[in-house]
DNA sequence: TCAATACTTAAGTCACCGCTTGACAATTAA
DNA sequence: TTAATTGTCAAGCGGTGACTTAAGTATTGA
């Protein structure tokens, strides 16, 4: 029951169109194994094999009661990556202020972009 | 020259941390091809071969100038996987949403989740 | 002009990942 | 009890992708 949700296996998770449909499905409510794999043209198998993969990360959860096994998404399996990007376009918005500074200041000596 | 930003190539391309490594380095400012290969322990060839990945979906692009190329991050390029990620989020908020609202009827006749 | 720098391109190797099949276990319905 | 449903597990196959080496091009500095 590992609970590290590193944004690396996040990532890896994301980047495969079957896991991703999934997640999306499940974003709109839980929902039991057969149901998640009904939509998809492959075995039972490997929509099982993409779930472990997908809670492996922290991205979805699941409990089993009788023979059914019922997923939903963890609701924060989410956030590293959300903060990632956040984290990324927040450095990008410095670098423009420290720039638009640099242009408003006095006359242009050297309208050096750095190298 | 794709302009196409699909979400898969753009998940696909950060699922690495090579790439993630660069796009991190860059969202501090821009870098020649040297500069961003210096710090790995790979060849050239493959920081090049990166490269083009990132650039080819659209989150950095790069411009030639002598025979000095420099690249620096688009700055709309993480703009979609921003949007899925807040997408899902959403679909979970209105979740919880219709949840309380049922919890917050009158009696209970029926506490059914939706399965 | 010559050599060094800064890439570019192509071909080949190898590990991993997504998928399949097949056998099995556990629960439920008839 | 028997059969059907629902999921689990393991082994193996094939393609893709990350990396290497090696050869080539274009620009720059001495």
């Amino acid at each position: 029951m590992l609970k590290y949700q590193d944004i690396d296996a996040t990532l890896r998770a994301l980047a495969e169109p079957t896991r991703r449909a999934i997640v999306e499905r499940l974003s709109s409510g839980p929902a039991t194994v057969s149901d998640l794999a009904a939509p998809f043209d492959m075995s039972f198998a490997a929509v099982v094999q993409h779930l472990q993969v997908l809670e492996g990360c922290g991205l979805i959860r699941s409990e089993k009661v009788g023979r059914v096994r019922t997923c939903r998404l963890e609701p924060e399996g989410l956030a590293p990556l959300a903060d990632w990007v956040a984290q990324r376009r927040a450095f990008m918005e410095r670098r423009f202020d420290r720039l638009g500074d640099l242009l408003n200041e006095t006359d242009p000596p050297a309208p050096a972009d750095e190298s």
